[in-house]
DNA sequence: CGACTATTTGAGCCTGATCAAGACCGGTGG
DNA sequence: CCACCGGTCTTGATCAGGCTCAAATAGTCG
């Protein structure tokens, strides 16, 4: 983006944090604000009436929340870590990007890559067994870490066994037993707050594209 | 869309016309062209190696293909039934859009309703038992063809059990189960190429929010 | 330390998958 | 007209991957 984009985009943004565990916002509250995140790691999900959750994904640094042009959040979404964004006040920001073409298209690229990542989850859900999605969670996440510290074998996982529960369409106990039968098998290594990837080599191999 | 707009397409607009079963491009070609659909029903899907299968899901008239902003394709496109397109070289469309904002625009609330709809996809899949997601499935597909043609309690369904039942992460067998379930409740009705529904309260029960 | 929550581990069960026939249906040609 | 064929769909029987229920263990934060 180019100087006057940001510099029209700083007066309009105010900063938010929110410490570990508060909520951004609720599915169906008015969608007044869109975000994007500046540090740490949102969980973003959809609850049934019958207490079943899905985590639609998480944000981290990059990420927009809530550019979906719906007049309510299609989803709540809650801080996993201490976070910080940037708010936008929706309005400000619709009508800023009719003005400057530049940001327009920021976000329209940013909304063509969520959707790649829902249609590539889609797969996941769909005709992915239990250990395949575990695995093709832990690569992607790896991966989508590795585009802002660098890659690392080390991953951290800010999100608790039942959130990557609740993503992959899996229980709890189906997640903790994958995890433990890799740390036997040398695969990983416990890390605090995260886990360690030992032999990326076979964890690839889980997964058939 | 203005009147510049629609003329400014309509000079880099080819149609494209194809048979039933007919593929428009496959997962992996080189994405020289976005498509808006005219006429008819498309398949999207991608492959895994050993055969599996998932239905990203179906165009109808009035959607975009191959909008992703990536060098190829990621899913495979075929026909469901004759249809016809209009086809757009990208490098063109981009350019318009770059130019035209009103088509960014366009474009950009047709990725977020995608967006949108493959979100919802996600908690079907990760979250609903077998008879929730066919419901899912017939209550939005009906939903989605009630938008264009008016809504009516006779559903069309080009697509194949097969097809359903890789979009929904399920079997042919458990998909053909309970509609002939639904049937025999007197819920739906068999009737050639789709269904009636005859029940849509006892249909849309079965689905908690 | 102690209360609480998150995670791990074990045992048994159930939903939906798999395997296997058989029915249906449209097209084709004798 | 109907026998045949290939594909799609239905139906039945059995199986198993992952869920449920239950309990022990490990963290975490006052």
């Amino acid at each position: 983006m180019s100087e006057d984009d940001i510099a029209d985009l700083e007066r309009l943004a105010a900063h938010v944090e929110l410490p570990t565990r508060a909520p951004l916002f609720h599915a169906g509250d008015l969608a007044r604000f869109v975000y994007t995140v500046t540090s740490g790691t949102l969980r973003l999900q959809r609850d049934l009436s019958d207490g079943r959750r899905q985590v639609i994904g998480f944000a981290i640094p990059g990420d927009f929340i809530g550019l979906s042009l719906d007049e309510t959040y299609r989803f709540s979404a809650d801080a996993l870590t201490a976070v910080s964004l940037c708010r936008f006040d929706r309005k400000d920001f619709t009508s800023l990007s009719h003005s400057r073409q530049s940001l327009l298209e920021r976000l329209h690229l940013a909304a063509t890559h969520e959707l790649t990542i829902a249609q590539d989850h889609m797969v996941v859900l769909g005709r992915r067994r239990a250990e395949e999605r575990v695995a093709a969670f832990v690569l992607r996440w790896r991966e989508r870490l590795g585009r802002i510290n660098g890659r690392s074998a080390t991953v951290g996982l800010p999100m608790s066994r039942q959130d990557m529960a609740d993503h992959l369409g899996l229980t709890i106990e189906t997640v903790s037993r994958t995890m433990a039968r890799w740390m036997r098998d040398r695969i990983i290594l416990d890390v605090p707050g995260g886990i360690r990837v030992l032999d990326q080599q076979r964890l690839a191999a889980i997964l058939p594209d």
